[in-house]
DNA sequence: GAAGTAATGTCAATTATTTGACAGGTAATT
DNA sequence: AATTACCTGTCAAATAATTGACATTACTTC
C-alpha cells in the first residue's frame, strides 16, 4: 500500500553524475567567496561549459533556479550535497596500508564530507598495531567481522593488484555493498555491490596520449 | 615542402582515448597469461563491453587484427603502449611533499612504464632535504630553474587546492606543457598545455551517489 | 503597480557515440 | 585444392548527449 509505482525513479545518466561533484565544488567556492545568487550563464562562464547544459543537468533533480533571479548559491550546494549523499555518514575501511592508503586516511578533507575511515587492514604482520591517525593496522583476518560489527558501508581497497581480486570477493561475501578501488585491476562483484574505480595510472597515461597528440599535431620534436 | 596537409591528423574523441588505458591493461594480463591471440569476441567478454566497440576504437587508430585470426596479443599491447606514449621517457617533478605526493613517488610501478620522477619540491622547510626515495625535498623557489634544465616534461601537483591554481601558473611560465593536478581546483592554463585532473573527492562523490541511488531504487533503508 | 529586463525550464535540433550487420579476407580442415 | 568456419574493418542505423531557441515567469526599477 505504501509501495507507488516503481518505475517512477528517472534513471540518470553517468555523464550527468560524473559532472555533479564539479558543479558541489564551484558553488562551494562560491559560497566561501559569498556570492549569493548566480545564473546559469555566469556559471557556465566559471566553469567552461554551456549554460545549457548546466540547466539540463540540475533539471533532472528538479527545479532549483527561479527565472529572473539565477540559482541561490548556498541552496543549490546544500541540494547537490543531498543528491551525492554527502547529508549521510559513510563509514570507510581501508585494505593495504600501504603509501596510498595512508595518504587516503590522512586525508582530513574526506571527513568535512562526511566520509569516515573506521578502520584499517593489511596483511603485513610488521603493520599490526600501527597506529595511523590513530587507527591501529589490524589483520586481514578480522576484516569481515569489523566490517559486519562497525556498519562499514565503503572499503577503499589499496593494495597491488595480484591480490585485490580476491579480497573484493571477500568483502562482497562479508556484506560491502560499494568499494573504491584503488588498485590496477577490475574487480568482479555482482550487480548490487557498487565499484567506483580510481585507476591512477590510467589516469596518468591518457595525460602521456594528449602530450603525445599535441607534440604530433603541432611539429614539436621530442 | 616537407610540410604536409596538417589535416590529415583525424580527431580521436576522448571517449576513445579514455579507453585505451583499460584495454593496454587487459592485454597485459593475457600477456602474462601467455594467451597469444585473441578475438575482438573474446576480449569483449572479458572486458564486458561490445565487441564492435573494440574493433571500432581500434580501428581509429589502424588496423591492428587479421580476419579470421583476430589480434596478436603482444602485438597490440606494444602498439597501444605506443599510442599512449609509453615508448617515451616522461620525466616528472612532484610539487608538494606530503602524504599523497610521497605516496606518487613511492609508487614504484609508474617507473616500468618509463614515467620517472627526477625531483621533489615543497613549501614547508621543515621538509627541505628530507629524501624520498632518494630524492631530497627541495624549495619551491628551485622549481622554476629545475624544469628548465632537467627537460621535465610532466609536473605532478599535489598541493592543497589553496595553492595550487597559482603554482600551476608558476609551471606554466616555467615551460611546463602538461600537469597531472591532484589538487580540488580545477587549472587555469594555455591551451597549449595540458591537464589531466585526478580530483579523487570527486571520483569518491561519484561513489557515494550510486550508493544512494541503488538503496532508494531498492527501498534499502540507511 | 506597471513596464522592462533577466533568466529559468523545456522542447526540438544537432551532434556524438554506440551498436548491429555484413562483405570480404584469412586460416584451418578435409 | 576446395570447403568451411572464423573474424576483421567498415558502413549504416540506433541511441545518447549536447546545444540552441524560446515561451513563460519572477524580479527590479521607476
Amino acid at each position: 500500500m505504501e509501495k507507488k509505482e516503481t518505475k517512477e525513479i528517472k534513471e540518470i545518466s553517468q555523464a550527468v553524475i560524473g559532472r555533479l561533484p564539479r558543479y558541489f565544488r564551484y558553488l562551494g567556492d562560491l559560497k566561501d567567496e559569498g556570492v549569493e545568487r548566480i545564473s546559469s550563464q555566469e556559471l557556465s562562464e566559471r566553469m567552461k561549459v554551456t549554460a545549457s547544459q548546466i540547466r539540463q543537468d540540475l533539471n533532472n533533480f528538479g527545479g532549483f533556479g527561479q527565472q529572473g533571479y539565477g540559482y541561490n548559491v548556498e541552496y543549490l550546494h546544500v541540494e547537490i550535497g543531498k543528491i551525492l549523499g554527502l547529508d549521510t555518514e559513510h563509514r570507510m575501511v581501508l585494505i593495504g596500508a600501504g603509501n596510498l592508503g595512508q595518504a587516503l586516511v590522512n586525508y582530513t578533507n574526506f571527513e568535512k564530507r562526511s566520509f569516515l575511515f573506521k578502520g584499517i587492514f593489511d596483511n603485513n604482520p610488521a603493520l599490526y598495531g600501527k597506529l595511523i591517525r590513530n587507527f591501529p593496522v589490524m589483520p586481514m583476518e578480522e576484516m569481515c567481522d569489523f566490517v559486519r560489527e562497525n556498519q562499514i558501508d565503503i572499503a577503499v581497497i589499496a593494495i597491488p593488484k595480484e591480490g585485490a581480486v580476491k579480497v573484493a570477493e571477500q568483502l562482497v561475501n562479508c556484506g560491502i555493498k560499494a568499494i573504491w578501488n584503488f588498485s590496477h585491476v577490475d574487480l568482479n562483484v555482482p550487480e548490487d555491490v557498487q565499484v567506483e574505480n580510481a585507476h591512477l595510472s590510467d589516469s596518468l597515461m591518457k595525460l602521456s596520449y594528449n602530450i603525445g597528440r599535441y607534440n604530433k599535431e603541432n611539429g614539436v620534436k621530442q
